[in-house]
DNA sequence: TGTACATCAGTGAACGCGCGTTCACTGATGTAC
DNA sequence: TGTACATCAGTGAACGCGCGTTCACTGATGTAC
């Protein structure tokens, strides 16, 4: 008997699979994604090994299912603010999506890592996470496309610019985040590039634990960070 | 028949000694800092894994050395720019030690993930690193301490006041680096923590690949970014 | 409602692998008389 | 200069370990008549 057009069956199989990506999550946040083995995955559920083989090809096929689950919760927390405050002025909305950035990482440094952390040689990353990483950025375009283009940033954009028309689908993602008339989607992009760039900067040394013996807090420096690149770009608001 | 103070037998050891760590950084380069395996070391080099005993006490033994030869590479590329740039104005000083950062990290990617990379949550890096991390950012305090405080740095600023009271050996440390008395020390420490950050930023993005797919080249933002903070510092300058 | 059958979650044994590390040893190199 | 001895680089065997993955299987759950 089907209810919501599921057995009982699959609704199980959902159950299991959550939970052996929490499991492996939390095999991850103490001992880094090296940490992360079937066999004590499977230990710590009351199963063994072999068992998680039902639910998932591999150890690969369960890791890029975490990396994409990680990607689409980042996107969630920026697109989550970028409806917050809509309403808000450009520089309120720089401030509030770098602050969300910020701390969707801080509270889950370990898929931070995951997603930002230095993978390894043999690198994954299919086409599927690139649009992934992409939503995570999306929200920022629209803000930062408003701006003027700051002195320096020049050479940054005409790149962007050659970007923009030699490859369509970026074109389209950034017409799709940014359908305002007034913004330039080079703009947009050099713009989130620098904002993404200090953002990653200030967030994974904090992650790391690289500021933790400094005598300062890593949201100081994001506001500062944010204050001084909306000044540079003219963004209006209070 | 000792040569130079050392013996036949000594200058052996250090060359062998030398040789372990090129293969180590070798398989590192190839396969990230996990793929460092003992026994495929001494196996490159036409030993056995035993071998290796007789120089490194262990394997973490080996990797910490590998990590304080890394630090002190990017060190000595950084104070060798200081130097040469001793006469030009703050602003190109600026820019010639972001870029020798970068050039630094680029020129030796596996180096620069071994000290800025994902840290495994067992976390190394006793007090000696630290020292040695100080040493790479250290040429960029007396440049920076010369700047103004910009707008909505003050914070910053007053956080490293009371890092610098707190904490005698970090004003050493500061006094050493900029020994000028036009410098102010909170504000050499504030500026260097937002240079370090706009430079791991860039340079961690750029080095995992990440700017691979995209329209621009990090050299262009890194020039953007260090002129923004120039800029927005006040440094006198070409 | 009851029975026969299919599905499928999970087990236990086994595979080959490479890892770090120890240990007793051999044989060459250097040293002291 | 020659001989006895100490030092020490490197070997080969062995240790226990945990890994990912396969396979044939058992037994419970769900399905069809």
């Amino acid at each position: 008997m089907a209810v919501g057009n599921t057995t009982p069956r699959q609704r199980y199989r959902e159950q299991v699979r959550g939970e052996i990506k929490q499991a492996a999550l939390e095999q991850i946040r103490a001992g880094g994604i090296a940490a992360l083995s079937l066999n004590a995955v499977a230990k710590q559920m009351g199963l063994t090994g072999p068992a998680l083989y039902k639910y998932f090809k591999n150890r690969d096929d369960l890791l890029t299912e975490l990396i994409c689950d990680a990607y689409d919760g980042a996107a969630a927390a920026m697109r989550g603010t970028a409806a917050r405050t809509v309403d808000a002025s450009p520089r309120e909305q720089l401030h509030a999506l770098g602050t969300a950035y910020r701390e969707w990482a801080v509270g889950a440094p370990h898929l931070y890592l995951l997603l930002a952390g230095t993978p390894s040689p043999s690198c994954e990353a299919p086409a599927e996470t690139v649009d992934r990483a992409r939503a995570v950025l999306g929200p920022l375009l629209p803000v930062l496309g408003r701006g003027q283009c700051p002195p320096g940033v020049g050479e940054l954009r005409e790149q962007m610019q050659q970007w923009l028309d030699e490859t369509p689908a970026v074109a389209d993602w950034v017409r799709g985040c940014a359908p305002d008339a007034g913004v330039d989607p080079a703009m947009a992009l050099a713009g989130t590039v620098v904002a993404w760039a200090r953002l990653h900067g200030i967030v994974s040394l904090e992650v790391q634990g690289q500021f933790s013996s400094m005598g300062h807090r890593a949201a100081t420096l994001l506001d500062a960070e944010m204050q001084a690149l909306a000044d540079s770009m003219g963004l209006p608001g209070a």
